[in-house]
DNA sequence: AATGCCGGGCT
DNA sequence: AGCCCGGCATT
């Protein structure tokens, strides 16, 4: 799959090519997205730019002004550091502006590892490290480029590219403000405790709702409890931040088919709460909502609209070319995610979701 | 064969 | 509503 995930690597044969002091003036280098030999070459400063050879159109926007600041020059006359100092002033901004967050996937950018669930808004990871510009490109195989005079941004995309950023940023920013403040709640049913430890919560639900700490708790309990703010809980309808609905979106049926379950299962495996907490609150809610649900026709559940809101659009975008399926009667193929069978296991049956013990679709881990 | 889950039945 | 399972589709 063509999921590129480019990290935004400043390698350091791209950070410092080996060149004469002749680059003060002539040339600007431009690193982004790992892509090989991205260069800004302009006998007039800030003339034009040199997309690397066999960039798809549109891929890019045209007029790219990301420069690492100060990437290649080693000697520099005072001017030339003043007007470093602006372009680094500038380019940060630019970069906190990027309405690059999720973007298209780039063509081959890096061969690397990629993990489309980084696609997902909560499961990128958001590097706080210097390195200004990580995080957005990790975020979504994003060209950097933020240019105001880009023309052509994501049209695609009926937002102003900003908003999606700005939400996005304004989730994480309340996720860690919450993670700071440290109050978690106990999801499981009837039970609400609060508590502000996140050891301490893990514990709880250990003790009292996994009866007993055996090793394979140790990652379920995450499923049980969320991280709290003061404020209120934001909206969940709120439209999504950075993934568009799919071709899916007229049906009530999740086709989405998407990767939340390799996210799904990610954020239940690999690491920490602090990735794995808003799906695992979703999910939560959503396998303990399924039980109001159960009897009645399925909808559009709770999880149905999470799974919407969650759909990588890499998978959704290339599979949208597939005939358009208009009545949803269309049975759902099976996803790639692990279900509770598959991660428990037929033994252990009582630790499944309640939709998987009763035959029904997973809740846990919905595709 | 194993898995996922729809449809439907039972309590 | 909660629970269970036959049976089918998919892998």
């Amino acid at each position: 799959m063509a999921a590129v995930q480019p990290r935004g690597r400043l390698s350091p044969a791209d950070t410092r090519p080996a060149r004469g002091p002749e680059d003060d003036e002539g040339l600007i280098y431009m690193q982004c997205c790992g892509q090989e030999d991205v260069e800004l070459r302009d006998s007039q400063r800030g003339a034009s730019v040199y997309l690397p050879a066999g960039s798809s159109e549109g891929a890019w926007p045209s007029a790219a002004p990301l420069t690492c600041a100060g990437s290649s020059n080693s000697f520099r006359s005072p001017e030339s550091v003043e007007m470093d100092e602006i372009m680094a002033a500038m380019v940060l901004t630019s970069l906190s502006c990027s309405p690059r967050v999720h973007s298209p996937p780039q063509k081959d950018l890096l061969p690397a590892s990629s993990s489309s669930g980084d696609m997902e808004c909560g499961g990128g990871e958001l590097s706080d490290s210097g390195s200004s510009g990580y995080w957005s490109w990790d975020h979504g195989s994003a060209s950097p480029a933020p240019s105001p005079s880009v023309t052509e941004m994501d049209g695609s995309l009926g937002q102003p590219p900003d908003e999606g950023l700005h939400m996005e940023l304004d989730y994480e920013a309340r996720r860690y403000k919450g993670s700071g403040k440290g109050a978690y709640r106990c999801l499981w049913p009837s039970c609400g405790k609060v508590l502000n430890s996140r050891v301490g919560m893990k514990r709880h639900i250990q003790l009292h709702h996994l009866g007993g700490g055996s090793e394979h708790s140790q990652r379920e309990e995450d499923f049980y409890y969320a991280e709290i703010s003061s404020e209120e809980e934001p909206a969940p309808p709120s439209p999504a931040p950075t993934l568009s609905i799919g071709p899916w979106a007229s049906c009530s049926s999740p086709l989405g088919a998407s990767t939340p379950g390799t996210l799904a299962s990610a954020s239940a495996f690999s690491t920490p709460l602090s990735q794995s907490a808003p799906s695992s609150v979703w999910q939560i809610h959503t396998e303990h909502l399924y039980q109001v649900l159960a009897s009645r026709s399925r909808s559009v559940s709770v999880g149905e609209q999470w799974l919407q809101r969650n759909s990588a659009p890499t998978r959704s975008q290339t599979i949208s070319a597939s005939p358009s399926r208009n009545h949803c009667t269309f049975r759902k193929g099976r996803g790639e995610a692990k279900k509770c069978r598959k991660v428990y296991g037929v033994e252990r049956r009582d630790q499944w979701c309640t939709a998987c013990r009763w035959k029904k679709a997973c809740q846990r881990f919905p595709d």
